[in-house]
DNA sequence: CTCAAGTGCGTACTACGGTACGTACTACCA
DNA sequence: TGGTAGTACGTACCGTAGTACGCACTTGAG
């Protein structure tokens, strides 16, 4: 039975939303068409109508969430002036104001995942890393901009897995020390510790 | 219609190699009974018989899994005699000769993933998580335990993305970098970088 | 008022997958 | 030889899920 109106353009921003919501609660493995269709109170042949096949709609959802996301971490980067600033941007980034929320991480690790099995999703993930290892290359060294991602990744997963938040001093001087060790990347390493 | 050994002690291995293939090449979510048999070349009947449910076999492959894993990079750094040979063991195990596969690191994310929705799996990872910790802080401090680990992973994940191998000299510099500015972890903070 | 186009939806079809259950076959004891 | 326990397996049942398809309802032209 319709529902009167015409059309309904919040309908599709509606699916997605609740998409994501499904995606980071109960992961994409439990993504169905039917699940999304009731967290989004919509009927079932709704899905089918905005979204021709289950893949285009996960592929959309994604999509949205990476738009959503990457600015609020690549902006401020982009705006530091100067190294020590840039740091306070990656601390923030990982378990700061603009670090993204658990329910968030959730649903980046499920992208990850999902690529996998999806080649457009992989394409995406992969186009996320890049614009990322861009952001930070802007700023770092090549090196320095490899390991500084590396160890942001690890952390959200890590924060992903804990209750307890990370000790923000130690986030700092991590990357404070990877951005000065690898401030130029061309091999020649002070990285000996203390021989024997 | 029974093979006529009343036993066959190597079955239940098979399967389990079988399930971490699977797994490995497609993921959990297209982990069945119906596909792992395929692949074990056992009966579908074999399956409910030897792992009464498919978590109960998900589980079990994890289990195995880590019994794998874990000792090949943990042994290394525990007999590591100076922090020096201790970051080459986790270039090693970051990149090297004692780093998992890319197939093992996609199995190991599975796992991760699969803790989401898995209580026994969650147990797992955080025992694994948890033995991992253990044995760097036996050599390092907190704080670079903490970061060496979250680091660690970020490259692994990295690797499952990238076929163009680490830089391993950028590797050893970071642990190197880590390990020596959070060799103690009581907040200090030479990381100011360059302030303006 | 009639009709055609297009939007939105209800439903049914088919495939797949977990699991319960019964069955065959062996080994061993009396 | 008969019987019983236990091992191993074949199959059928039921639920879930993607997707195809066609029906309703609105709108606007004539």
């Amino acid at each position: 039975m319709r529902k009167g109106r015409p059309n309904d353009p919040q309908r599709r921003d509606r699916i997605l939303r609740a998409t994501l919501a499904v995606i980071g609660d109960e992961g994409v493995h439990a993504t169905s068409y039917r699940r999304v269709a009731a967290r989004a109170e919509v009927p079932l042949g709704s899905m089918t109508y905005y979204f021709t096949d289950l893949e285009t709609l996960i592929v959309s959802a994604f999509e949205s969430l990476g738009q959503t996301l990457q600015p609020l971490y690549a902006n401020p980067l982009r705006d530091a002036r100067d190294d020590a600033e840039a740091v306070e941007a990656l601390v923030a980034a990982t378990c700061g104001a603009t670090s993204p929320s658990r329910h968030e991480i959730r649903q980046y690790t499920e992208m990850y995942q999902y690529a996998a099995r999806s080649a457009r999703v992989a394409e995406l993930v992969r186009e996320f890393q890049d614009e990322s290892l861009h952001v930070l290359r802007r700023r770092f060294s090549d090196g320095a901009a490899r390991a500084v991602d590396a160890l942001i990744w690890g952390w959200w997963t890590y924060r992903s897995f804990h209750d307890t938040p990370l000790d923000e001093e130690i986030v700092r001087r991590a990357f404070g020390a990877l951005v000065a060790e690898l401030a130029d990347d061309t091999s020649s390493g002070s990285t000996e510790g203390e021989p024997t």
